[in-house]
DNA sequence: GTGTTTATCGTCAGGCAGACGACTATCATC
DNA sequence: GATGATAGTCGTCTGCCTGACGATAAACAC
């Protein structure tokens, strides 16, 4: 391939986001509606361009501060600091997938704890966490009756592929807590596993599971009545990300 | 993020290959030398520039079928061809990673059964089979006394996340018959895991696991003397391509 | 106090992996 | 043709882990 500026087209290069979180027991994404075509008033993928002195991984970290005042967490840093995990996702190139041109988005994940609201750059009313479940369906009505549209672009898919990262990277790495406020319970943890993987977990079971795996949790030492019942005891995510032997995801 | 052409910068887009092999019980890549400046001499990954009118999955198909002349398999058709395994690997795109300027590029991870010889363009000096580990140590020489220096842009990363990804990946999936002929005998599939994850594996344990794996393989009936010594039944991939519960890596 | 809820500890049986013995079937060599 | 080397295949045993589930503990609501 010898080297001619003329020889190859341009691209524009975007980054995209999947940004998960759990909220009442379901597993949601950030979703934002679309202000100008295509898809004007569909809801849509957080992202933007990729600036030209950025990495990727920089422009994800930005896009992800600008919709949800996120800090992005240095993927190496294992201290949960309250910022969100984010991750390279995957890279998609349709020719066809922008009607206005060649437009190639790396995907990226963030997994986030529930607090923050959403604020798409200040306009609350265009952003919103919506179940996975719903933003995945292809027609309907959501349960708040809204009709539901599909996501703009090849958005679904990204979601898609996101959600199912997600659910198979907390089977064998300490990323569950990824979800979790700096301090948490082993209920609260299990709540995650459950709604993530949308299935019903041991109690007993779980219990003996994540306090066993060396590393994974580490007691603060505090406890804690959030759920009404009997205190439970507060922990913090451990130094361990890989967990062996992992977590294993119920039969479907 | 209104529309507007002026408003991103254009970047090239290329794809760039991690081509594996096993090779005489040594995970092997495919290298070529590069004809022209920057890095003019040294070895890289095989890629190319993504065309106007290409999916990214079809540039790395192309490129793959260029340097190798491999049909590359389509992921979700399970049955085995003989053609390579081709999936996507990651996006890279410092600002820096090419001198000449903004490129960002596709990575994709091809998996090959040792058969075919290299060929860059039907030059065969310029592209060769070279153990992972000679390609990614710093400096040094090879074992042939040639004096080693390191792959060219970021490809180092790339390779190295390659092999990763496929260390891990034929841990849960049922990957490793890539790199297998059509017909294979359950030792010689033991070789692949050997070469791959460059550990010692107990032959009965091994076999005990393969062949009570449900949908993991096939036997063909035949069966063949290829090393010495009791002949061996021969076996095809089954149509299961995850594996659970998963071969376990033995603790380094 | 009583019932409800959640957390935590224990027990038991089944499945699977690692360690390793034993036997089989071919080739090379004498 | 016997002998050893090489490689494949079948079994056994033990320990660890998981799933199912009983039991106890500590809070709150009434």
């Amino acid at each position: 391939m010898p080297y001619d500026p003329s020889a190859f087209p341009p691209f524009a290069v975007t980054v995209d986001l999947v940004v998960l979180t759990v909220r009442r027991h379901a597993l949601c994404a950030l979703a934002v509606r679309r202000g100008e075509p295509p898809f004007q008033g569909r809801w849509a993928l957080p992202g933007g361009f990729v600036r030209a002195d950025e990495d990727l991984s920089q422009a994800a970290a930005r896009e992800l501060a600008e919709e949800t005042g996120l800090r992005a967490h240095d993927p190496d840093a294992p201290a949960q600091d309250n910022g969100a995990h984010l991750e390279q996702l995957a890279t998609y190139g349709d020719p066809k997938r922008d009607p206005r041109m060649r437009v190639v988005s790396v995907a990226h994940l963030a997994l986030a704890p529930d607090l923050p609201a959403p604020r798409a750059g200040g306009d609350a009313s265009n952003a919103r966490w919506a179940p996975v479940e719903e933003l995945l369906q292809r027609d309907g009505y959501g349960r708040d009756g809204e009709p539901v549209a599909p996501l703009a672009f090849d958005h679904a898919q990204i979601l898609a592929d996101g959600v199912e990262r997600a659910r198979s990277k907390i089977e064998y790495s300490s990323l569950a807590t990824a979800f979790c406020p700096p301090e948490f319970t082993v209920g609260e943890l299990r709540r995650v596993y459950e709604a993530v993987w949308a299935v019903a977990l041991d109690p007993r079971n779980f219990h003996r599971k994540v306090t066993g795996t060396p590393g994974f949790l580490v007691p603060t030492g505090g406890t804690t009545t959030r759920q009404g019942g009997r205190p439970a005891q507060l922990f913090r995510a451990g130094g361990a990300t890989l967990l062996n032997p992992p977590m294993l995801r119920p039969e479907v």
